[in-house]
DNA sequence: CCTTTGTTATGTTATTTAACATAACCGGGT
DNA sequence: ACCCGGTTATGTTAAATAACATAACAAAGG
């Protein structure tokens, strides 16, 4: 099948798709409507309170949604991998952002025609079956990350952050280096906590040997003792 | 349409019921794959950890779903209020309970069977597409607790679990006391603080004149007031 | 009616974490 | 190379919250 560009084409045949399995006509359907948007490091894909244009697919790069508190503190709820979407529930429900998206590294993103896919999703039980097991994994997600940031200390909760980075973005090439290139400030919004303290734990584990730390590369040392911190932290 | 109790006739007919509008054949399948179990207050729905046996619906009572932490603390997530819906997601995804769930009060569950469900699912892309609703409503409350639970100080906490409690259970006839009983402790765990803290920001909103509490009936005075401590708390 | 047991209330102390202040560092642009 | 702005690092202080201790109270059962 031909696409007119390589990001729609990702996000509909890339190895994680909602869409795999889908006949033909229905992913032309979807890349027929479709627009794609260049992003910046830095940039927002959306901004909360914002009107959803559709379901956001992540075709390259690497984003964080996020809630804004008071003071220009955010909180993260999410990091999106490549070929990661964001927006199932503004599908759904209310077509307004209840949180914002901002790019971590500059990003190609596609945005699927919501009544595209709601139309499609009408007549279609099994695509249908596969947006609502997904959203239970997020929901199961969300709400394991309200315990952990309300119950788990500093440290286990920073040393839960390494391992959500871990587990979405995966190693470098020397298979322990973390592959994404994160601020302290936002490590910290992943972690809840300031980013002073974000700075002090990650010394702290640093120094315990339990994990490296050179600018903003961050390599895990001690995968045992991190996801024992984790556990019990 | 004849049931065999009140129970899942409550579930399938309530108010609030998922399956509202499904028609009365496959009602008549869902009814033909139930089991009804009483539970006293206090007793455990189901723990974390066994395996689910299908799609709870709370008949009648109420219940909290929650997850045990060290040392016995509970973090309540969700509130049940009758004919509400508790499992959606073990049903698509993993078959274990990730959470504990007990009865506030005595109730009556019917566990509808999961295969029976699923099977309905794969034909009828209008109920699937409700689960999907329901589930984004979910991922969205969820995704607003983890902020207001790790961003809002212990007052605005407070104040907002009171007025999730109002949202949930209503109020009695006298259109301010909260139609719910829970111990100082539930509070607690609802509000993520500890027992006594419940209890001294209890006695200040009170002493305030923001709320009445009288034993374990909560009464709302100030609503404006309520609202704004914890939307800016 | 009294005992028992769990819940609620309140004061005190300890701990965790945030807030603030300052300095060192680092990368990009000229 | 050198400045500049943002990031990172580290120390100090303040605030929020948990932990602990004890007492009052209330409901349930003998």
């Amino acid at each position: 099948m031909q696409y007119l560009n390589p990001y729609i084409e990702n996000c509909l045949e890339g190895p994680d798709s909602l869409f795999k399995g889908l006949n033909s006509k229905d992913k032309e359907t979807i890349a027929g409507h479709h627009t794609v948007n260049h992003v910046r490091r830095g940039d927002y894909l959306f901004r909360e309170g914002e009107k959803s244009r559709g379901l956001i697919c992540l075709s390259t790069g690497k984003a964080k949604v996020f809630k804004e508190g008071v003071g220009g503190r955010e909180q993260i709820v999410k990091m999106v991998r490549q070929n990661g979407f964001i927006g199932y529930r503004a599908l759904f429900t209310e077509n307004i952002w209840s949180f914002s998206a901002a790019a971590i590294e500059d990003s190609n993103i596609c945005v699927l025609e919501k009544t595209t896919l709601v139309k499609l999703m009408k007549k279609n039980a099994d695509l249908t079956m596969k947006f609502t097991r997904i959203l239970s994994e997020e929901l199961g997600y969300s709400n394991s990350r309200t315990i952990s940031l309300t119950q788990k200390h500093i440290r286990g909760r920073l040393a839960e952050s390494l391992i959500v980075l871990r587990d979405t973005y995966g190693f470098d090439e020397d298979g322990k280096t973390l592959n994404v290139s994160l601020s302290r400030e936002d490590i910290a919004g992943l972690s809840n906590m300031t980013t002073s303290n974000a700075i002090r734990t990650l010394s702290g584990l640093s120094s315990d040997g339990i994990i490296g730390v050179k600018g903003r590369r961050i390599t895990i040392i001690d995968t045992t003792t991190l996801e024992h911190i984790c556990n019990l932290g």
